[in-house]
DNA sequence: GATGAATGAGGATTCATTCAT
DNA sequence: TATGAATGAATCCTCATTCAT
């Protein structure tokens, strides 16, 4: 969260001082979009290791001096950017990453996700950046940390609602982990690839977990013609 | 100090003159040597992208100008490393990444490939570094792009000997990118974990591929119980 | 300092607010003054070639990163260091390198140039550095061009205005860079003596020039005693 | 004069010991001349500042050990070469730079001295970039200054014979200066020309010199029709 | 808030020169 | 002699961050 940016629900709730303040909000916040985005553009074209906060702020058309108002280092813009996207994600499709109705059958459940997923990576290119994170092996950064941590949640409920309710905990977050690395691995696939080429490999992510998944959920789900 | 003197003729084209550049040439040998290990140790703490020259020379105790006497640049020790390692590869396991013996089940062929493949991980951590690459998006830079390509089409040749011989070259390409995504993905989750857990991860890795791989290869390898 | 403090308004777009971004261009511009003063100054002792931005950073009394603020590059600061030498000239001297009045003899007219030009010369020493370049044999750079062009152009000017109205265009660019030359030779040798012996020097350019050009002008000018 | 290479008048002239030496000096002799060779060659494409002691060795096949076992550094290979191509300058034109006959005109002695200055200049590229040393204003360095007054003897001799005999002796160095000076400036055109402008850049400097030089000389010489 | 100047350590790379072999 | 490995200071330039205005 960049700095303190006046909770909501302060007591200063005249009418005429109201204004002053939200007026300020609305300019940080600007400012704030503005440099995400700028940021997302920069993480885009140069990978988050190489991408500098100066290219940033000269990006947003700010100084760099303004940049660290509102940040406080690197690591924090790429941080909120991920809630943000996170929270974009969640305003989009919901808090479910798959619409479970009961019935809908493993390949469509995974279907559905794989495509709103990559429609989500398609539409929010940094996202993938953010996914990524910089080169460093053990090193994963707390932004992508984040990110990571709340995929994985998400990804866990969306398991446990497929699994049978007696599922190990820790199989779970398992099973969690290992089909959010596959989707990783199949979405740069994916956006390597264009037209006729890029549908194919998203069909491939579908299959492979569609195949990984089949044997754990069990005759929990209906099963459709895939 | 293995290398036989070889007494100190001059550069007559004698037999015996013959040990003489070898001689010289063991010092750089072994100084490249040196580098290589030294900057595996750099890639794999640092990552790739912010492992410094600089850095890897003082890991191999030398000066910044020793190290470019043997390499014009940071992607050409990436490049060498990346071939050594392949080399390294392919003399330890031959030139297939799994025994193909007619009768081998699907799942003991992508067992031992996937033990195989860990095995070398586990010996040579770089060998992670290097094919997960620099996280500029679209700038997979030529050492990467070597390595891949080379474990790409070894892949390749895997699945052309487990997959119908009727089987499409692009669908193997493909197939074959999926597999190495997988398992690098799964690899990354491997090395992350320790014990039983990172056992247990190697054996899902073996299974998303096993499952993935096993209505493409139709009758023609046996089933074991897996 | 001499800039009016001009009250601490924000950056609305009121009248007094035209202030605010005079005063801290202020500071870059005594900056550039200060690194282009620094950078004459390295030039001259260690010539254009020789001379390291870091080095001249130091005698600004600046850092590197500094330097780079202002300028990308060596170059850069040769080019701006020209053309603000070259408008120092126009400044001090006019349009016209001499002063062109009709009655005006050869004599007087080289004379007065040549004065003209070497009492700038003095006084700027950089400009010496600049007009002569780096060692490289093809490779006039951007700078040096910049200015050679410049005076080049000068001079042809000058020439037009001294021979004949039918004079071939191709040959007073030649006679332009002949003169040019003769008196960049000239001045070596004249800034590389002192007292009595610059001054004959001074006098040899002068005849030199005078009877290069004397046969060129016709009876465009009247004669002097010279 | 690169090492001692036993002087050619030394005591040991018995008729065994003379072939072992000699062969050794012959040995030497072409190694010199091959990295002259390729001094030369890296001078006249990088010019004299950038030229790296590193990269006339490669040039020369052999390895900068090498080099500094017959140079003790950069300065000292510019020396000898430039000592070298005086020699040949002598060893083509003689002792004179013209052919000063009684009843030569000025005319033709300066289109002569021209001519055969500017034929070995097109025939040894490196002799122009010697003469003109690095950039550094004041300090030419001891290769170029060896050349430089070796030739400024030499055009003092020359003007020496065509002058009066009472010639003031500073007049004439003087006079020397200028002359070569307006020379070089004038080889700079000239070789940045091509053909028929290369042509008229060549009749300019003799025109030049010619009339710089005709009321110094006074009756002394007869008038061709130039 | 906003600016942009300032920093200085650190990045890759080069180079004249030396030295063990 | 010849080699080529070794040096380390110096090159240009970048970057995250701070600070006066």
């Amino acid at each position: 969260m960049p700095e303190q940016p006046a909770g909501p629900h302060g007591p200063d709730d005249t009418a005429t001082a109201k204004e002053q303040p939200r007026r300020r909000q609305a300019r940080g916040e600007r400012r704030i979009q503005q440099l995400l985005e700028a940021a997302a553009s920069v993480f885009c074209t140069s990978g988050y290791t190489a991408a500098s906060t100066n290219a940033i702020a000269r990006e947003a058309g700010v100084s760099p001096g303004t940049l660290y108002q509102f940040f406080p280092n690197k690591e924090a813009i790429a941080v909120e950017l991920g809630d943000r996207l996170m929270h974009d994600l969640r305003d989009t499709y919901g808090e479910a990453l798959a619409p479970i109705d009961p019935g809908t059958s493993l390949t469509d459940a995974v279907g559905a996700t794989v495509d709103r997923l990559t429609a989500f990576n398609t539409e929010h290119p940094v996202f993938f950046a953010l996914m990524h994170g910089p080169d460093v092996p053990g090193g994963i950064t707390e932004a992508h940390d984040a990110l990571h941590t709340n995929l994985i949640g998400r990804v866990e409920d969306l398991l446990a609602s497929l699994l049978p309710p007696d599922a190990d905990k820790a199989h779970i977050t398992r099973t969690a982990h290992v089909s959010l690395g596959i989707y990783k691995a199949g979405l740069e696939l994916v956006l390597s690839h264009e037209g006729a080429e890029r549908q194919a490999y998203i069909q491939e992510i579908k299959d492979v977990l569609t195949r990984y998944l089949e044997p754990l959920v069990g005759d929990r789900l209906g099963r459709s013609a895939g």
